[in-house]
DNA sequence: GTGCAATATTTGCTATGTTAAATATATGAG
DNA sequence: CTCATATATTTAACATAGCAAATATTGCAC
């Protein structure tokens, strides 16, 4: 019988070569590369087209459930909104019952960036799909959900 | 029989409640919780720990393959570098055939730290392989090495 | 050996990530 | 109504990400 028992202080850490948080870091790497190819054609960044991929999504909402849709702390949020704003590509104001809430909406101006890179955004989608496999990508949307129970 | 056509210019884009590079931020964000707040007691950042982790497991490299394992960019790296020599956790000197080499390498007080966080570091882990399951993190780690070939 | 192209690393600059502290408004107790 | 507390957002400060340009060395052609 072979002793695969582990040595007496527990298990060793992953190699960082199996390491998790190396690995997502990798793997976005890969994915992000031709999605900044694509917006640097029109000035904006990743986090950028992500408050307007979240705005056109879901429509005007306060700061807090943004940034959370977008996945942005509120301090990063709180400047790229404002690069947003001087680019007029979308608006804030303070909600009229809790001023202390911020609506952020989109502009016709920020949609239009949408709209020009639709086609380039779904021919990313679709060669990852293609490389990694529409099963495959299922799988891994679903383990990544079971993080947030972490 | 039903229609199950896309419409005339392609699939959509996926919600950003299934976009990839979102779904990889989250996961990462909730991984490292834990693991920054094990490594604010020491006032080391996440990227520190990566290289000391590195530099520990491969022994002394140049920076471009320790950048590479560390999956950090160059130019980081300098300055994590840097920081790191300020503490006295790494060493750095030119190569002794390539002059253009950075040989960077790991103190015994940088392997100390290791030593320190080493069963926090393998509780948190052990944590994540409890709630995900072993299974589905290998399943995980093996999709996610797919997307190198995108 | 001199000059040029290639390689390895660093610097400079702008944008974000991260945490703590500050600001502004809302809410509830007394 | 007034104050203390809680909530929503912004500022401030430092570290890192990402890209382009500058430096330093090598290797090779001539």
């Amino acid at each position: 019988m072979i002793d695969d028992t582990e040595p007496a202080d527990g298990p060793a850490l992953p190699s960082t070569r199996r390491s998790i948080p190396i690995a997502l870091i990798r793997a976005r790497e890969k994915v992000m590369g031709p999605i900044r190819e694509m917006l640097s054609d029109c000035g904006i960044t990743e986090q950028q087209w992500r408050i307007l991929r979240v705005l056109e999504e879901f429509g005007p909402q306060d700061a807090s459930t943004l940034a959370d849709r977008a996945c942005l702390l509120l301090p990063s949020q709180t400047r790229i909104v404002q690069t947003l704003l001087e680019k007029g590509l979308v608006t804030r104001q303070a909600d009229e019952k809790d001023r202390r809430k911020q609506t952020v909406a989109i502009t016709p101006a920020g949609q239009a960036i949408i709209e020009d890179k639709l086609d380039d955004a779904k021919a990313i989608a679709a060669r990852i799909e293609e490389v990694i496999g529409k099963e495959k990508l299922t799988q891994l949307l679903d383990i990544l959900e079971d993080f947030q129970k972490l």
